[in-house]
DNA sequence: CCATTATTGAACGAGGACGTTCAATTGAAC
DNA sequence: GTTCAATTGAACGTCCTCGTTCAATAATGG
């Protein structure tokens, strides 16, 4: 395969360079936005001539382009319902919605989302591509575990996606919103958002009594 | 009063240029972002000239932060719980969910979203503003609401606020971020996702078990 | 008519940004 | 050492932006 050992002359292009531009780009993009972000000083920032980003990139949203997909990526990479098969039915949602808030309600995330927010509008193609990395991915994993719950007689779950969203919205709350718009974050009210959504999940879903015994 | 009755001299102010000026504001801050919209077009879709929007409201952030306020105060104004006392508790709740679920996924709610969102690292004060001129008094609302039902003997709710937000979360389910990044609405799993929510929500705090025979 | 204020059009200055061009240099492969 | 591509630095052109300045004009109250 050529594609292996491309066999090409000259001097190769230096990878670490990539990686710093793109990390660059990155921060500059995801902190300030893309317009308030300027080639010149990502350039600088990623220690690189500014014709070596137009070379490699081509374009200033070709580059934001690549920086999402970059981002896009470690997502898909880090993104997993925790799949506690041990502990109470009560202790497995609890785990998975600690996971889930704990996920989404990092700055990064809540930056990165912020941003990619605001380019949808210009370029719709970014969104959709978060959410299939993201949300999508979640919301999918999230019910195929309750599928499985459903099928070994814990829960009663006539549309496992739909119940998956209502535990995810109810663990998210508010929290979610409020830190999307600046306030600070809850850890305590988080916790009671979780212990909450549970609760309610039980009640409205668990088939073994005994989960709903707590009233 | 002085103020009823400024008895300036010269020649008066136009309020509706102001007015003119806020609307083309905001539509090019809300749907091009703050960074990339320019002062001169804004005049210009005004019909306005420039030196007059530096008189009137002295900086780019200023402007913006006007047309915030502006937009702000609408949503204060046309945001309201339906208060429907008439019906069965599964149809005040309906009511309800689709009453937040059409309210939060107008597309220009959406946009506005997104760019407070995207300012808000840059000037928190824009989020919180509109923290507290929107979610936040429509969460109190409900959770009055909620806190009159628990008072009637309809449902058995030890924390109101959460109840509100546990509602809430599930309306929206994944359609409020859906929309965010663009997808398309489907008002059908919009449905889907109220009905699961007062279901859920009649289940888990209901007291008359009447409301629980669909099940 | 006069004083006073609002508004306009045009121009200006300083700065920045995108994207390009070009000669010069670097580094790896052969 | 030669070859060839990657990289650099600097400059350039073009355009746009914010914000200011200034003389001219409009509209009101007295």
């Amino acid at each position: 395969m050529s594609s292996n050992e491309p066999k090409r002359t000259g001097r190769p292009a230096d990878e670490a360079k990539r990686e710093a531009i793109l990390a660059a780009a990155a921060a500059s993009f995801f902190e300030h936005g893309f317009a308030a972000s300027s080639i010149e000083q990502i350039a600088a920032d990623a220690g690189v001539s500014k014709v070596t980003i137009y070379n490699r990139f081509g374009d200033k949203r070709a580059l934001f382009a690549a920086a999402v997909e970059v981002e896009c990526e470690q997502i898909r990479g880090s993104l997993q319902v925790p799949e506690v098969a041990s502990g109470s039915l009560r202790d497995r949602l609890t785990a998975v919605g600690e996971a889930m808030v704990a996920f989404t309600s990092r700055p990064k995330m809540v930056q990165f989302e912020r941003r990619i927010a605001a380019e949808t509008e210009h370029d719709p193609a970014v969104g959709a591509a978060f959410l299939e990395a993201g949300p999508h991915r979640m919301k999918e994993s999230f019910a195929a575990l309750i599928a499985a719950m459903h099928e070994a007689g814990e829960v009663d779950v006539a549309d496992p996606a739909l119940a998956a969203e209502q535990f995810a919205g109810m663990c998210k709350g508010m929290g979610d919103l409020e830190r999307r718009f600046g306030a600070p974050a809850d850890p305590q009210r988080n916790r009671e958002r979780i212990a909450g959504a549970v609760e309610v999940f039980c009640r409205a879903y668990a088939r073994d009594p005994s989960c709903e015994a707590e009233s």
